[in-house]
DNA sequence: ATTACTGTACCGTCTGGTCGGCATAGAAAA
DNA sequence: TTTTCTATGCCGACCAGACGGTACAGTAAT
């Protein structure tokens, strides 16, 4: 079910994501829907509930594939942001711009963020760890709303710098 | 009428912003406001419109207080990012959510990005631009969206690290 | 028969958009 | 001066469609 509104997500955007479209999607009908998600906002919040986990796991594996170094935190959670666009990162997108009109569906998203940084930070001076931070959720949500200026060159090379910032720090010409 | 749907979109979310909703703002009637707009989508248009004018605008004054030495461009960018929300700021934040949802609509957006990226970056190393962009960036989304994780000792901190680098680079510790 | 679920039909509301008409101000005509 | 015409700006009633949500009958499995 959840997979169905993700797909109704990705392909026409959250503003069409209606319990219709949902139930079309599915094979099932409205009612069916309405069964399992007792309202529209249950289900956007299985939906954001879902995102955020997978943002969180996603950062896991890639922090078990790093050293256990100080900064390894910061570096993992800049590999896991970088990669290329995942579906995560499209439903991810396609739901914020529906969820942040409704503060009451934010509240989670806020909590995942409040608790990301002092995670990541870890073990790393606060220039650093914010710097590093606030430009790759730049990145992100700039190819999010696809507004972003840079060409795929330079996309790679900015990856390259933020990986090297996050691990190591560095001087920026 | 604009100020009208501005005011809208500051008070309710541009979720809100109906053309009902503008026409009791602008004390006029709904027919009223389809006189000036043939279509809501128009309406939207003008919105954007006005506020791409009004961030370029900004960019513009902070870079005439500066002296023209290379790299104030960029600097005059982060400045005018940086600066306390203005009414600009919830206008651009609010409409983006809805804006995002329609190609046609951002496309002018985008167009303000990338022809914002080259003017920034005039004299100035590539890697500083591109990481001073995108902080500046994130930092104005993160809050935008309300999802900063920082409190305001740590904005204040940050928002010098980001002038600091733009002025003049810098280590990263 | 009870449980767990599905499907259909329907309702109320909201929204963008249409349409014909009204008022007023000024130009043109008498 | 008075009358007629016209363009502008706006009003109010209405429509069609979409949406979230409800009610209820039906069904298949246990």
């Amino acid at each position: 079910m959840l997979d169905a509104a993700e797909a109704v997500v990705v392909e026409h955007g959250a503003v069409r994501l209606t319990l219709d479209a949902v139930a079309r999607e599915a094979g099932v009908s409205k009612g069916g829907v309405m069964y399992h998600f007792p309202s529209k906002n249950a289900l956007l919040e299985a939906l954001v509930a879902r995102a955020i986990e997978r943002s969180h796991a996603a950062r896991e594996a890639q922090l078990g594939k790093l050293p256990g170094a100080p900064g390894s935190a910061l570096h993992a959670y800049v590999r896991a942001s970088i990669n290329d666009p995942l579906h995560n990162d499209r439903v991810s997108s396609a739901l914020l711009s529906v969820v942040a009109s409704d503060p009451k569906l934010m509240s989670p998203v806020r909590e995942f963020f409040a608790q990301r940084l002092p995670a990541i930070s870890e073990g790393v001076p606060f220039d650093r760890a914010a710097l590093v931070h606030l430009a790759t959720e730049g990145l992100w949500l700039m190819e999010l709303f696809r507004v972003s200026p840079f060409n795929k060159t330079q996309r790679s090379r900015i990856k390259q710098l933020l990986a090297t910032l996050a691990a190591e720090g560095g001087t920026v010409p």
